[in-house]
DNA sequence: TCTGGGAATGAAAACGTTTTAAATTTTAAC
DNA sequence: GTTAAAATTTAAAACGTTTTCATTCCCAGA
């Protein structure tokens, strides 16, 4: 008989694993280690001498040791994951694209994945994030298109769950959001069509439901008012409504005498539809009538030098909507952190 | 000493658990029956009892039981998550959220979820997808934009990953895709402008790179070629490019002598960076020229009547290509499924 | 020389599931 | 009434971590 093999260098030490990938104790046999001290080091406890530390890293490095996710998920209960409720609607262009694009950003350099739960059109809008606290599928949640009283504010204000939101509740219940200055918007677009020397503007809203048209609505009204000019106040479509809805009104509208000549969009949807509205009443976009409009694509800069513009950095609020539910996640006894990101305004203020 | 209290009605039997949610061993205990049964019984192993896995699945609606989603994965290797690779491109507007929203209606009855793995500007579009792999974070994965010579395509195919590309590569590489007919598309919009009367015609593209790009391409030469007309092939820009150039093109073109007449644009922007640049140069839509556009939101539909339309479906594909990863998944040696959705024309067919 | 105490490491249990192999019960066959 | 086979059920190990508690080691202080 031969003598029973002694490993050499390591190498044959049995670091072989059902799955093939290394584990914590290949590491541990590795370094001549316990995968406890192992799992210590790597995670930098203080208690684990430096020189130790440094060896594990090193041998998890040369091996290509990447922790398995599913393990620590279930001993530590937390998913490192965080969910975004999708909505499909999109008043503004790549609305929902440019979002996600800022919280992936956010969540780069950390351990934390996004995954979409999808609002369908059948289902009411906290349906989903019920789903995602249920089955435990998320640290913390995002959503966009905050309503007043959002049903899904209060849900996950009950449930206990770190959540941030894009847009603001009536009441200002206690939870961070980010939201964007739509006051400013409205305001300085309506100022800036009464500065044209119109005289009857118009404010297309989406949804009265959501507080972000009411946030529009009011900078609308306080421009307004100052001057004391006519207005009107249509609400209407967004990217999914029958797309002549607001067309045929406006042309109806263009026709009958108090027409609006000056209009306040907040997304490139409604600009559109104005436009092609008017055009069919034949008017001409410049002389006849103005738009100020709200856009995150370059569509509108594009299609017509006429129409002013506000652009709205939805990547800038993507990223710090990641940003502030992982400071939330982490310590959930913070205080609230609330952000309100400017208007960019692309013409000459008054 | 009191006799040692036996249970009652199965109410104080010891089922507490650590985090308070319900477990196999609840259910085990509430049944009195041991934790492998109830696995089974709950997974409709033939081998228990009609009447035993009744009750099992009852008992669990019951007390409201959901399985733990880390635990089924650290054991049995799947994740349950199929990964979407983002590109920051939309030729077509909403094409991301579309496609995604086909996917997570494909998802929607399955334990399986979406996570997204944004492909961003600044790393090769590869990048993303070793990095689902390597950490293991997917069963599968779904990309677009898919190009001739794909390197991701190869780099799946190398590590034997399931997956499915919304695009063809150029050799028909052994792999399951969901495509749209481009060539066709390409070939009825030359026509139609052909039939309009339109005597010399352009087709815009975004990047030659793509593969889908070189199917428009050779449905528009097939077209020009059976009539002998003149032709050009500008290639420019997508939603990121700055505004200005395929505008500026146009403009400049347009003003040459011997401009082009007619356009095949392959998505919103490009059409309306054409109508803007023609507009610059005093050039009128349907007079003076005509587009034919591929479009997936109605933008077009509504702004401009003049604007033939084709329409690709593109929740439709999502569903596909997310429907057809599943089973590929679940059945990685079944034949490959190769999809390819026609287009929807928004005009009459000569 | 012994003791106490901090610093560093380790053993073992646990998270909740699936799965292998074994045990038990039931049924069928004689 | 026995026994083999089939039908059910179970015990225990395992997946790869983290964490509680215990252990070892080393050195200062007496």
């Amino acid at each position: 008989m031969t003598e029973p093999s002694r490993p050499h260098r390591g190498e044959n030490l049995d670091i072989t694993h059902k799955r093939g990938k290394p584990t914590l104790r290949t590491i541990a046999t590795i370094a001549g280690l316990a995968v406890t001290t192992v799992s210590r080091a790597l995670s930098d406890a203080p208690q684990i001498s430096l020189e130790t530390r440094q060896r594990v890293h090193r041998i998890a490095r040369e091996i290509g040791y990447l922790p398995d996710r599913a393990a620590q998920r279930l001993k530590t209960g937390r998913t490192n994951v965080v969910a975004i409720l999708l909505d499909p609607h999109e008043e503004v262009v790549g609305f929902t694209t440019s979002i996600m694009y800022g919280i992936a950003k956010a969540l780069k350099e950390t351990p934390y994945h996004l995954i979409v739960a999808p609002n369908f059109l059948s289902t009411t809008n906290a349906e989903a994030a019920e789903y995602i606290i249920r089955n435990h599928l998320a640290d913390g949640l995002i959503f966009t298109r905050t309503e007043p009283l959002d049903a899904r504010v209060r849900l996950l204000l009950e449930a206990g769950f770190p959540f941030i939101c894009h847009g603001r509740t009536e009441f200002s219940t206690p939870h961070p959001y980010v939201d964007y200055d739509n006051f400013t918007f409205a305001y300085e677009a309506t100022r800036r069509l009464i500065a044209k020397g119109r005289t009857k503007v118009a404010v297309i809203l989406p949804s009265k439901r959501l507080t972000f048209c009411q946030h529009i609505l009011h900078g609308f009204m306080t421009a307004v008012r100052e001057v004391g000019i006519a207005y009107e106040v249509p609400e209407i479509v967004d990217l999914d409504t029958p797309a002549d809805v607001l067309r045929d009104f406006i042309r109806s509208r263009a026709a009958a005498p108090g027409a609006p000549d000056g209009f306040v969009c907040p997304g490139e949807v409604s600009a559109l539809a104005v436009i092609s509205g008017m055009s069919d009443a034949g008017r001409t976009l410049a002389s006849d009538y103005d738009i100020v409009a709200k856009e995150t694509s370059r569509l509108l800069t594009q299609l017509q030098p006429k129409v002013d513009t506000i652009h709205e950095d939805l990547t800038a609020a993507g990223e710090d909507l990641g940003r502030i539910l992982l400071q939330r996640i982490n310590n959930p006894d913070a205080e609230d952190l609330h952000l309100l990101l400017p208007p960019q305004i692309n013409f000459p203020i008054g």
